[in-house]
DNA sequence: TCCGAATGCAAGCAACCGCTTGCTTCTGAA
DNA sequence: TTCAGAAGCAAGCGGTTGCTTGCATTCGGA
């Protein structure tokens, strides 16, 4: 038999992102997880503790690419925006619940804010290397680059649904074009091009 | 005695912000309202109605500057960019609620999504026209640039007071270097050069 | 003056919620 | 075989929640 610990856990993690903190009820975990109510408090002792246990170890589950020394940032950036992008979508409904549950139980924070973090920092790093390697000659503001670039992302990520009215264009061509965006707006030139020869 | 029906649609509007669907309880709205509970039944009928009627009340009531024929983009995307961020931001409680019961009750997702929609369409346009009138040189998808910037200031207003571990600048030099790359991004150049007012 | 509409108030109902208690059943190590 | 620990089960307790009912009060217009 699996470890009852965990399927609590991830059963909790999946009513959490469906109904948030109110709609997790003790009663909904249990019949998820098929184990008794009970068991939920005999481990976890408390529904708080229970939903902060299995949000927080969905934190340590993530796998993005890293951003190394840049040699061709528009696939280097291109294959770690999309990864980001899936990542955040398939957690989107996650996200939301945590984003409306913040303001009274802040102790669910680190579960959404810790990898974005991460992720804004290792870009930040990522353009300043560009730039001190020369591939970026415009006079621009990292952190605020790598801001931009995340929040379109993010924001892609978790209302690409609630748009449809319009037609909105495949994933790829969003992910790219934003990259692409980017690039620009740093002064990206391949080195050995003189000329303004870059088109994507 | 000031209309009770727009006393309690503000107080709905209010705890609904701070608590979600669920957490609105009839009894919050009506102590937030002043008003026995029961009156809110006579008036709505359902606590669903009244949220509904609430938020979408709400949606009516923003004051956004328009975005015209671009003649001097970085102050005109400056303005209009930070009376967004601050709209937004003054909102950002009740839409993480939304965005976290939109799921359950995608009735109240227009109250949200409609405005955001709106401004992407205004963006584009604007954009749209900066490259006809020869201000935006490069070869961009205009769609794309929209959404990267409204994507860049929306998670800004969200998350804002979320990332106070490092040092965030103010919201100022962050939207205006929001600005800046995108204007760069799709090749902005002043008219300067030809004549100062080619266009008006 | 009278009427009816709007509001208040007290009470309550059925369902749900977090959590507890007391008990039985199963299982694996000693 | 024995036994402790883990899990199940049934029941329930006090509190909350959406919503209803019945009745009293207020008040402006006819």
């Amino acid at each position: 038999m699996i470890d009852i610990r965990d399927r609590i856990l991830a059963a909790a993690a999946r009513v959490y992102a469906e109904h948030g903190f109110r709609g997790t009820t003790t009663r909904r975990v249990a019949v998820a997880a098929e184990v008794n109510e009970v068991t939920l408090f005999r481990h976890f002792g408390t529904k708080e503790a229970l939903i902060t246990a299995a949000l927080s170890q969905l934190e340590s589950s993530s796998v993005l690419p890293p951003l190394n020394q840049p040699s061709d940032p528009e696939a280097e950036l291109g294959a770690w925006a999309t990864a980001l992008f899936h990542h955040w979508h398939g957690s989107r409904r996650l996200v939301c619940q945590v984003m409306g549950d913040m303001q009274h139980h802040p102790e669910l924070a680190p579960a959404v804010c810790a990898e974005p973090d991460c992720e804004h920092s290792k870009l930040t790093a990522y353009l300043e290397r560009m730039r001190t390697a020369g591939l970026a000659t415009a006079d621009f503001h990292s952190e605020a680059a790598a801001g931009l670039l995340l929040g379109g992302i993010f924001t892609h990520a978790m209302w690409r649904e609630h748009f449809e009215t319009a037609a909105i264009p495949p994933v790829a061509i969003v992910i790219s074009s934003f990259v692409s965006l980017l690039l620009n707006a740093i002064g990206y030139q391949p080195l050995g091009v003189r000329s303004p020869k870059e088109q994507a």
